[in-house]
DNA sequence: ATCCATTTGTGCGTATGTATC
DNA sequence: CGATACATACGCACAAATGGA
């Protein structure tokens, strides 16, 4: 069961390429260099880095676009599987399935959290507090708020799946709260209050069932 | 916006390829033709056949080893992924995960379940009955009952996370199972009718406190 | 134990098509 | 229209690993 200690050029190259956008360094969004920039710069041909840049689009990190360039579409293959698959099922079954989440996820926080995630927490509810003026902001920082509670609970599988889930769920938040505007600011913020309360108290039944109604708002 | 008349060489292939993997022609742990075969059947050439396979190898349908040939790792893409992701997390955390699923699936049986899921419930419950004796077809036939139960949740999403997850957990279960013996059958056999009965009734709270209780037998 | 045919791995060069600006 | 940039596909050559004679 010896392993390879050299990689292929291919391999190398994509490597490099997806820690760039693991990293940031390339966000998403951001058009890359062209083939043959990226091919003098790592000192191979054109045709080896394309096969690089293939396995990076074949699994939904990258997009290429004729006549254009090639742009950075999701920042891991994981989050990038999932979107494809939560694009075929409906959109209420993804929005059940992270409801579900969500309770578990607070329910494990409340179990799990830690002083320092407590830290985290109420951080992230101070600035999603002061940023509820605009609809875009109020949206992005109460999903990162959400997101500290989710790894609070200490659990990688769930936090990955639910992290996934969100990002996709997003867009449909963002248009829902657009149309039908937001009046439930108050109930909300003393829900999330509440939420924030029992984490820190512990109390896990508590948790899951605020959860449950700051979904359901 | 009009893109998709033509598909490429590659991705024609490519999908023939996994619907052969995906319908079983090639089941897990088959060598399939040579490139240089496959390369005559489609009458393309080599590298493009290389590319192909290259795609579903990426994801972790495919394995190719070196002077040998080309085997059959994973029967999706959905599947592959969640193998490698959960071979990253620690397996309390993946059994974690599996039991949040499993309870949000019994609660969701119970609601949405029509007569014909019934059906099919209880009959994967006397399959599973008439196969205690062996240790591996009943992991087998319980899993199967399981996997119906989640089935009857209606909701795609959390069955293809399911699915994923159980075909993960089944050699640990059955090595767990092989080491400590199976000593609770009374027990399980009783929990597991209650739960039947349970989702019978549509009672959702039952179902889902039962299914816990089923797991951390 | 050695050799050898097979099979995949790697890398390059080239040609042509097509989309965008 | 033309320039640019990606898309697709083929062919070739050699390297490296494997399995079997």
């Amino acid at each position: 069961m010896k392993k390879p200690v050299r990689l292929s050029l291919t391999k190398q190259i994509a490597n490099e390429i997806e820690i760039k956008i693991e990293s940031k360094s390339w966000p998403i969004g951001t058009k890359i260099p062209t083939e043959s920039q990226l091919a003098k710069q790592f000192e191979v041909s054109r045709n080896t880095i394309r096969e690089a840049l293939q396995s990076l689009i074949q699994v939904g990190v990258l997009e290429a676009r004729p006549g254009d360039g090639t742009y950075v579409l999701a920042s891991g293959k994981f989050e990038a599987n999932m979107y494809h698959q939560l694009s075929l099922a409906k959109a209420e079954e993804v929005i059940e399935a992270r409801c579900f989440l969500e309770k578990n996820l607070a329910y494990l926080a409340a179990q799990n959290r830690t002083a320092n995630d407590l830290a985290i927490i109420k951080n992230a509810w101070q600035v999603r507090l002061e940023n509820q003026a605009d609809l875009e902001r109020l949206v992005e920082t109460d999903g990162a708020f959400h997101l500290e509670i989710a790894r609070a609970a200490h659990n990688s599988v769930l936090f990955e799946l639910y992290q996934a889930m969100t990002s996709y769920i997003y867009q449909v938040l963002l248009s829902k709260l657009t149309d039908e505007g937001y009046h439930n600011a108050e109930l909300s913020n003393k829900l999330h209050e509440e939420l924030i309360q029992a984490i820190i108290d512990q109390d896990s039944h508590l948790s899951e069932s605020l959860a449950a109604k700051i979904i359901t708002l």
